[in-house]
RNA sequence: GCCCCCAUCGUCUAGCGGCCCAGGACGUCGCCCUCUCACGGCGAAAACACCGGUUCGAACCCGGUUGGGGGCGCCA
C-alpha cells in the first residue's frame, strides 16, 4: 500500500515548534515509505484565516526543508464537497436536521453544568419527524451518532482508546449557514486526498472518535492514527511565547540551522535506542511510528543550543562565510571578496566557538573591526601597563617572523621563554590588543588571517 | 463536573518480568588538554511519583491515590 500523509494546520498563526514537530513526523513517515506527504491548509475558520498565517506555515515548513507533494490543498474551497456529503449522510438517515437556535443550546449547557451532569447536545431534535421544522430557521445537520455501545480509536500511539457512545453527542456537520464543521471537512478531505496515516496531536483524539463515526456512515476506509502527546514549554505549562511559540521560522533569524532543528524535533517524543545526533537521511531510513513515546516533552533549549553547534561545525567554511552575509549586513557590515576570503580562513577556529549563527556574526568583530579597536571591559583590564611593555618589546619580533601562524607562534614562545614568561602572559594582552576581546581564536592564527599590516598597527594603537 | 491520555535523573530519553543497587544525551560540577574561550577527553552528583496487589522475581503486568495534560462550540 501507497502511504499517504499529510499535514493540516489551521492558518489562524504561525507555525509553532508543535506544528513543525507532526509536520515533520508526517513528512519522515511518508518518505521512509517512499509514500505522499501533502500540506491541506484548514481554512474554514474564514475569521481567523490569514493570508499572513498562510505565508508564515509555508515559508517555516520551507526553511525546515519538509517538502510536500502536489499542490496545497485549501480546505475552504472544497466547502461544496463537505455539503454534498453531509447531505448524503442526511439522505441515508445518518444525519438529522436541528433547529436549535445557538442560544437554547447555551441554555442547556449552561443547566448541564449547574446540575454537574456532562455537557453535551442532548438530542432534542434527533427523533422528530422530518415534517417538524421551524419557519424562518435556518437548520443545522447533526450526525445521528449510535447511542450505545464504544467507538474504539486505533491508535498507533495510545493503543486502543475507548470511548462509550452515550458520551459522545450528536455533533454538527453542517452549519446552519450551509459551511461545514471542521469534523466533517477532515474526514471528506482526507478521504478524497486518500490519506492513509493520519498523525496529528493529542488535542484531536477525542475528535478521531467523532470523525470515525463519519467514516463508518459513509462506509470509508479507516485510515491509521498516531496522535502525539503535545509539547510543553520549558516551565512545564503550555508553550511560553518567549520561546516556544516563536514561529519556526523565527529559528533562523536566532542563529539555527533547519538540520539542527529536526534532529531537535525528531528527539522530541521519539527515539532510537541511545541516538541522539542522527542525520536526516538517517532518521528518513529509521523513523517508525513504534517508537513515539506516549508522555508529554517539554522543549529544552540548551538542548537545541548544543546540536545546533554540532551541526554548524559539520557545515563547511564556505557555507558558513555565506550564511553570515545578511547576518553581518544586518549589522552594517558588507561582505566583499575580501572579508569572505577572511571569514572562510579563519572560520575553522571560529565555528567550534559557536553555537548559533549570532554567535558566529559576533565573534568575527576582529575581522571587520576598524582602527582603533572598540576595547571591551575584560580587554582593556588585561592591558596593564606591563602588558603594554611587553608587546612594545614583542612587535619587533612578531614583525621579524614569517607571517604564519606556526612561526608567528615559535617565535612569541621564545619570547616569552626568554623573557621568563608564561605564553599566557604575552598572548592573552596581544590578543587584547589584535581583537578587543579577551577571548578569540588562537591568537596565531588571528594574527595570521589579519596579516601583518593590519595586526602590527592594532598593537601599535595599544603601546 | 464528565470523558480520555500520561507519569524513569533538572530536561530529552533507553528499558518492553530476571542482563537494572537502572543506560545514553543536554545541562550542572570537577580534572585533563591549553595563549583565552571553545572543541575534545576523563570523572562526579542526579531518576523508576505514591500505595496496594500478581509473581520465585517488577521500572516493566493489574488496581487505586496523587500530580500533569487534552477534550467536552454553528473554532480548528
Amino acid at each position: 500500500m501507497k502511504i499517504v500523509t499529510r499535514f493540516a494546520p489551521s492558518p489562524t498563526g504561525f507555525l509553532h515548534i508543535g506544528g513543525a514537530r507532526t509536520a515533520l513526523f508526517n513528512w519522515l513517515l511518508a518518505r521512509h515509505h517512499g509514500g505522499t506527504f501533502r500540506l491541506r491548509i484548514e481554512d474554514t475558520d474564514r475569521q481567523r484565516s490569514t493570508k499572513e498565517a498562510i505565508d508564515a506555515i509555508v515559508d517555516g515548513m520551507k526553511w525546515l526543508g519538509l517538502d510536500w507533494d502536489a499542490e496545497v490543498v485549501f480546505q475552504f474551497a472544497r466547502a461544496a464537497r463537505h455539503a454534498e456529503v453531509a447531505k448524503e449522510l442526511l439522505a441515508k438517515g445518518h444525519a438529522y436536521l436541528c433547529y436549535a437556535s445557538p442560544e437554547e443550546l447555551e441554555e442547556m449547557r449552561e443547566s448541564q453544568r449547574a446540575a454537574g451532569k456532562p455537557i453535551r447536545y442532548d438530542g432534542r431534535w434527533r427523533d422528530r419527524p422530518v415534517s417538524d421544522t421551524r419557519p424562518n430557521v435556518p437548520p443545522v445537520i447533526r450526525i445521528k451518532a449510535p447511542r450505545s455501545g464504544e467507538t474504539i480509536v486505533r491508535d498507533q500511539v495510545q493503543g486502543d482508546v475507548r470511548f462509550a457512545n452515550d458520551v459522545l453527542d450528536d455533533f454538527i456537520l453542517l452549519r446552519s449557514d450551509g459551511t461545514p464543521t471542521y469534523m466533517l471537512s477532515v474526514v471528506v478531505d482526507d478521504f478524497d486526498m486518500g490519506v492513509t496515516h493520519v498523525v496529528r496531536g493529542d488535542d484531536h483524539l477525542t475528535n478521531a472518535a467523532r470523525q470515525l463515526q463519519i467514516i463508518e456512515a459513509m462506509g470509508w476506509p479507516i485510515p491509521t492514527y498516531a496522535h502525539l502527546p503535545l509539547l510543553h514549554g520549558e516551565d512545564g505549562a503550555k508553550l511560553s511565547k518567549r520561546h516556544g511559540a516563536l514561529g519556526i521560522h523565527e529559528y533562523a533569524g536566532l542563529g539555527y540551522l533547519p538540520e539542527a532543528m529536526r534532529n531537535y524535533l525528531l528527539r522530541l517524543g521519539w527515539s532510537h535506542g541511545d541516538d541522539e545526533t542522527i542525520s536526516t537521511e538517517q532518521a528518513i531510513e529509521w523513523f517508525n511510528l513504534d517508537n513515539i513515546g506516549r508522555s508529554p516533552a517539554r522543549v529544552d533549549f540548551k538542548k537545541l543550543d548544543n546540536l545546533n553547534g554540532h551541526y554548524l561545525r559539520q557545515t563547511s567554511d564556505e557555507t558558513l562565510a555565506d550564511a553570515l552575509g545578511p547576518l553581518l549586513d544586518q549589522r552594517g557590515t558588507k561582505v566583499d571578496d575580501e572579508l569572505r576570503a577572511k571569514l572562510i580562513k579563519a572560520m575553522p577556529g571560529l565555528k567550534e566557538r559557536a553555537k548559533t549563527l549570532v554567535e558566529l556574526a559576533d565573534a568575527v568583530y576582529f575581522l571587520t573591526a576598524r582602527r582603533p579597536l572598540d576595547l571591551d571591559e575584560k580587554a582593556k583590564k588585561l592591558l596593564t601597563a606591563e602588558a603594554r611593555a611587553i608587546l612594545k618589546e614583542l612587535k619587533p619580533v612578531l614583525a621579524a617572523a614569517k607571517w604564519e601562524a606556526q612561526t608567528l607562534d615559535a617565535a612569541a614562545r621564545s619570547f616569552a621563554e626568554h623573557k621568563g614568561l608564561k605564553l599566557g602572559a604575552v598572548a592573552q594582552p596581544l590578543r587584547a590588543s589584535v581583537t578587543g576581546r579577551s577571548t578569540s581564536p588562537g591568537i596565531f592564527d588571528v594574527l595570521a588571517v589579519l596579516g601583518p599590516a593590519e595586526s602590527l598597527d592594532r598593537i601599535t594603537d595599544q603601546i
